[in-house]
DNA sequence: CAAAAAAATGCACACGTGCGCAATGATCTA
DNA sequence: TAGATCATTGCGCACGTGTGCATTTTTTTG
């Protein structure tokens, strides 16, 4: 009826008490009778109370919000990921606010800066390289930064990443074991740091046992650009090999080379990706690809934000390699 | 350096005016001179100020604040609706509070009850059914509540939903034109009312045609079931037809049609999906399908969302059927 | 039963902001 | 130039809560 919220007030005079024994009777551990505890919670049953929390948020510098930042939300490693971390946020009793930065993938500056504004006591990175200034200003505020699979070259900061170069070089040993003669790349426009040290690992590892690479990337992160990349890379009848840095370009590559290009796989050509997305395990695929544990990497990222002195800066996640059926 | 945030207060003093200038400063339409609002500007800059949303939305009742709770975040089709829904919040001022409700699966209002004390202006439920208890308070405390493809038994609520029915019924018919003599309806143990809808306006459709149809529902909503499913249904040698109420569903059939079961797909067997995930379109799979158009389904939400007084209060968005390479 | 200890309670302040109201200063009109 | 109009500014209150402090009530102790 009354538009808005019930206040402590309200329920106060109802329960015939100070605000403060109301106050007190939602604090755990705060000194209340049980008769007006009763009285207390009887009358905030009867008006529907509700603690206002951002009331609460007011003098406890605590507002037990989470800022989340990230992009392509919709690509299942990152949903996925997105899926593990609010259901470990909701456990802690900590709230999520998800700012999808897909509108600003170049800066997130400006989302960063209204997480501030909202106070939030950390704010975890998916995607996007936050500029210098606003690690500073993190620092400064007290809020909490943590950078998810991203690598920034300073040491007062949250870094949860897998362990890219050595699962590119689980990759690379086993297209060598494989015998392949000469591979490819495949990586997309976007250039993301992790597709960069993957790529470049991948690379070296081939090079020094002399296979010829052959680098291949453009478009979005996505199925529909290693289907381009498929196409193209495979007009050359030599490449027997592929290395996709994610796991939606590799299931492209391989629709790719099977009904396009007419090859077989694995006997023709042998394909890995990188992450172990669901779809990687469903029967049209059978993808070998590395594995990005990413129960403990959201495992840490909540340990880093619980956590109060922050002991180790940089987490390395082990990777492994899972064979299934895409390699010879 | 000093752990916590900078007040107007603070900025005021080094600005050498009122508090009340850097409050009319910061606010859109107040009355402040150039020379104070550079003044006032700098001081801000130099030291880091940020508005605090949160004693913002203690008198103004706007909290700004929007909660979203769903389950099976990283399923394709909701993360896609996660997607742009957050994109689509932040482009209109609101933030997003995600709520994961894994692992309140059952009943969902402990959470929203956390809405309410975060003081959010509205709440969009993205899977889960809200007690009527719940419904009543959000009206009562003046919080829209939004319920997407969900439908509940009264008019005060808002609620938008795809054509489950007729969707259903496009699939039926295309079905009955390729001729189908006995088919399956396939769905989850999980039953949602959208489930519930798709399966039995497909059976109705079916039986006054005069085709057998056989239901099978079990295990979660996932590409596993389907699988199994397929395994399954696809012994009785008669069935040469399937509907999945689940795009993902039908993708675990077909891949259990064609790699375990040995059914040519569309020549042996027809399968229609539902929903239109982004796989349903990969060449290994081409599915024929229902589409529910996200972009429009968001836009009802959003338009759900920022209307004051909603005229509509059920909007039902049309679905069409996108014929790919999988029924006859 | 009296004194001491402990528990419960209310008052008042703090948190950081927006805004109404009155006072001040500036600009315009005749 | 005097008066009127208007923009600008500061004061103080309100938003809803937690908590220290002093006071009152209850319980324990000897």
């Amino acid at each position: 009826m009354a538009r808005g919220f019930v206040t402590a007030e309200e329920v106060a005079k109802r329960a015939g008490v100070s605000r403060s024994a109301v106050s007190r009777t939602f604090t755990p551990g705060a000194s209340v009778s049980q008769a007006v505890r009763r009285k207390v919670l009887k009358a905030a049953r009867e008006l529907g109370y509700r603690v206002n929390r951002l009331a609460q948020g007011l003098n406890n510098d605590r507002s037990n919000l989470i800022g989340v930042v990230g992009t392509n939300l919709s690509a299942p490693f990152i949903s996925k990921q997105l899926d593990l971390l609010s259901i470990g946020l909701l456990r802690r009793g900590l709230q999520c606010l998800l700012l999808n930065a897909a509108d600003a993938r170049k800066d997130i500056a400006p989302l960063i800066e209204l997480l501030f504004e909202f106070r939030a006591q950390a704010i975890v990175v998916l995607s996007g390289e936050p500029p210098s200034s606003i690690v500073d200003e993190c620092i400064a505020n007290g809020v909490r930064l943590i950078l998810v699979n991203q690598r920034l070259d300073r040491t007062d900061t949250n870094m949860v990443l897998s362990d890219d170069s050595h699962g590119a070089d689980l990759a690379a040993l086993r297209l060598i074991a494989a015998k392949c003669q000469k591979v490819a790349v495949v990586s997309s426009a976007s250039q993301t740091p992790a597709q960069v040290r993957r790529a470049t690992a991948f690379t070296q590892r081939m090079q020094t046992a002399g296979v010829e690479v052959v680098a291949w990337s453009d478009g979005p992160t996505g199925y529909e650009s290693g289907y381009q990349a498929g196409c193209e890379i495979l007009r050359d009848k030599m490449i027997d090999g592929a290395f996709c840095v994610t796991d939606l370009l590799a299931l492209g590559f391989l629709d790719a080379a099977r009904i396009e290009m007419h090859r077989r796989v694995p006997e023709d050509v042998s394909v890995i990706g990188f992450d172990d997305i669901p779809q990687a395990g469903w029967k049209s695929y059978e993808l070998t690809t590395i594995v990005q544990s990413l129960s403990t990497l959201t495992d840490n990222v909540l340990t880093a934000l619980e956590t109060d002195e922050p002991a180790t800066r940089l987490q390395v996640v082990p990777v492994s390699m899972i064979e299934r059926k895409t390699v010879r």
